[in-house]
DNA sequence: CACGCATGCGCCCTCTGCTGGCACTCA
DNA sequence: ATGAGTGCCAGCAGAGGGCGCATGCGTG
């Protein structure tokens, strides 16, 4: 079993062998030759003949020499006693059993060893013999291949042959030699000589299980990547990989400027165009694009959904990008504090604020100093000191009235222009985008989702005219320089692309500059918490925060309560106490609601029961309606959710 | 010539993460 | 009634694993 202990960002792998824990049998894959392949440009379909004098061809020879002479110095090695990874395969099961990995059962008696295969095979560009004496070199004469030897040179030039003697007698196909065609009359036939000696897989040909036993059993991965380590069994995935080191990109949609650095992703990207939607949810038909979309959208109709408990709050999320995004967000110590607009108390981050404004609940502290106006917001106080001035910065878009407050402008436009285009940008935009879109009923999509799709790429390849129509909204990102709707948008963007990847903790506390000392920077209120185990959710944010300690590899010891984190403990503790303003906390409601939507209790309930799919209700409230209907957990696992 | 093996290309799958917008809550 | 904030979900691209099949070539 690979596993993988990269980010992305890195590429690091370690491989540790399955079959066996200790760590003696673990392949080393570090001490694998490096190679370096350079990036080949799209071939055309077919494997081309192998040219040693062409330049590709000659890349393709020196990486194997290289892992050939790697070999025989690891041979060398063996015999000087060393610990190298050639004399590892002699000590470990894996490897002792590696002579007969590849052993084919019946035909194990001609089959090769590894080692000595690798060790046999000849240098190929060598034009001296073993003996130093120069061979003569006989080149053939419809390309460049050359050989030492005549009879190489007569089988090479039946390569050119067009004949094909050898008919299939299941399809139309022939091929020149009887081997080819036995391995292709056993596709047909489902024959499947070659068995794994490890698992039950068997396979057509020896170079299948070779390959197999290399993914599975040995996980010897001989191509590696010079620039970043990454390491695979075969050569074409060294050079697919590579092509994320230099962009290369040489699969083209003909229609976008989309491309792909392989087929696949093109061919799964052309779904956007043709609206091929190919994987159907079996509870609610709803139909996705791609497998793990469905995937995802399964786990809205089961009850048990995954969650990411916030270890700061009670929060929850369902997806551990939103988790990143909501502490970011809401726990993020602010280079400035803080501070509350009722009493001037400061904080050191949101959340803290907003529970702090819990205790001012009730409170109306926006008083305008000209009568006896009072507001909740600011913004509103705002709105109506904008009166006393006379000034009216708000304009309709429409008919270019202009407003003093928001919501006379949303007033007059609910009255006037109830009818027309919402003058906004946003909705702008999808308009004139939907006019181009095919019918969303008869694509099966719902049509939110798909305007907002079609927005999505909207924006991402928007220019010139599209972008002065969005000037005013100017959610540009300041580092790739990237534009968005809203500055949420733009928000999250910041903190999933351009922050650090770094557990939530992290974020917290590197973003300033407080704190010098890194075990500090791991630290939160843990042993405040381990104090007050009072309410279950203490637990989970406990349960949760270990198991944040065990991947970033965090001991308990390590795991300390800044103390300039104090000011924010208690309000934790009050949580956790489980007092009686629980419920007023909003998101301790988020969680209450996201419990609702589990149980399948949800507001405004009754009045969907009467519902036929024009009532512009969403598609999840739906599929909870539809769950509560069954009040079961619908009986599926098609994609083994359930173990 | 048969065999073993390396390799290329294609295909499918999964995991991961970013993005846009809906839906909901609250002030 | 409205706007702001935010959780949830669908859309979709990046990356890699694994296998099917075909072809080329060294070796016995």
């Amino acid at each position: 079993m690979a596993t993988r202990t990269s980010t992305r960002s890195t590429k690091a792998v370690k491989f540790v062998d399955s079959t066996n824990d200790d760590d003696e049998h673990e392949f080393d894959t570090s001490e694998a030759p490096i190679i370096k392949v350079e990036p080949k440009k799209a071939k055309p379909r077919g494997r081309p003949r192998r040219n040693r004098s062409s330049n590709d061809d000659d890349e393709e020879w020196d990486a194997g020499n290289e892992h050939i002479e790697n070999d025989d110095e690891e041979d060398e090695e063996v015999s000087e006693g060393d610990e190298d990874v050639t004399k590892k395969f002699k000590t470990n099961p894996v490897n002792r059993s590696i002579d007969s990995v590849y052993d084919f059962g019946e035909m194990s008696g001609t089959a090769r060893k590894w080692t000595k295969t690798t060790t046999q095979t000849p240098q190929r560009n060598s034009t001296v013999s073993d003996t130093g004496k120069s061979m003569e070199k006989l080149m053939c004469s419809y390309c460049n291949y050359t050989t030492t030897k005549k009879y190489l040179l007569q089988r090479h030039l039946k390569s050119h042959s067009t004949e094909r003697p050898h008919k299939c007698a299941y399809c139309d196909r022939s091929f020149k030699t009887t081997i080819q065609l036995t391995n292709h009359v056993n596709t047909h036939l489902g024959v499947k000589p070659f068995q794994c000696k490890f698992c039950s897989f068997s396979f057509t040909t020896s170079g299948e299980l070779i390959r197999h036993v290399r993914y599975k059993h040995t996980l010897e991965k001989p191509h590696r990547c010079e620039e970043c380590g990454y390491a695979t069994v075969e050569l074409s995935k060294l050079r697919r990989h590579i092509r994320t080191h230099t962009g290369e990109k040489p699969y083209a949609c003909p229609h976008c400027s989309y491309c792909s650095p392989d087929t696949f992703k093109l061919k799964r990207h052309l779904r956007v165009h043709t609206g091929e939607r190919p994987y159907q949810c079996t509870i609610c038909n709803f139909r996705f694009t791609q497998s793990n979309s469905l995937k995802a959208h399964m786990l809205t109709h089961q009850a048990e959904k995954p969650s990411f408990p916030c270890s700061y709050c009670p929060s929850v999320m369902a997806r551990k990008s939103d988790l990143r995004y909501h502490i970011g967000k809401q726990h993020a110590r602010q280079s400035e504090p803080l501070s509350c607009n009722k009493c001037d108390e400061d904080f050191p981050d949101k959340y803290s604020l907003r529970m702090h404004g819990k205790t001012h609940k009730g409170q109306t502290i926006h008083s305008c100093n000209h009568c006896e106006f009072s507001a909740n917001t600011s913004q509103q106080l705002e709105d109506h000191m904008n009166k006393h001035r006379g000034t009216r910065p708000f304009q309709c878009s429409e008919c270019g009235l202009m407003f003093a407050a928001r919501a006379d402008l949303r007033a007059h436009v609910t009255r006037t222009h109830r009818n027309a285009a919402t003058p906004t940008t946003t909705t702008t935009t999808a308009a004139t985008l939907s006019a181009a879109m095919n019918s969303p009923i008869a694509m099966n999509r719902r049509p939110q989702r798909r305007a907002a799709s079609l927005q999505h790429r909207y924006i991402g390849v928007s220019s010139g005219a599209e972008d002065e129509e969005h000037q005013e909204d100017d959610y540009r990102c300041p580092i790739c320089h990237r534009q968005f709707t809203s500055a949420r948008l733009l928000d999250r963007h910041t903190y999933a692309v351009h922050e650090p990847k770094q557990d939530s903790y992290d974020n917290r506390d590197y973003q300033t500059n407080e704190i010098e000392d890194e075990d500090d920077v791991r630290d939160y209120a843990d042993d405040e918490l381990e104090e007050k185990p009072k309410a279950n959710i203490n637990i989970k944010n406990e349960m949760h925060a270990n198991q944040l300690k065990l991947e970033d590899g965090i001991t308990d010891d390590e795991q300390g309560l800044d103390e300039e984190e104090l000011d924010l403990a208690p309000i934790v503790e009050d949580i956790i106490d489980g007092d009686d303003d629980f419920e007023q906390i909003p998101t301790i409601k988020s969680i209450s609601s996201a419990g609702r939507k589990q149980l399948g209790i949800i507001r405004k309930f009754d009045e969907i029961e009467n519902d036929d799919d024009d009532d512009g209700l969403s598609h999840k409230r739906k599929c909870i309606i539809n769950r509560d209907e069954h009040d079961e957990k619908p009986d599926f696992d098609v994609f083994g959710f359930n173990g």
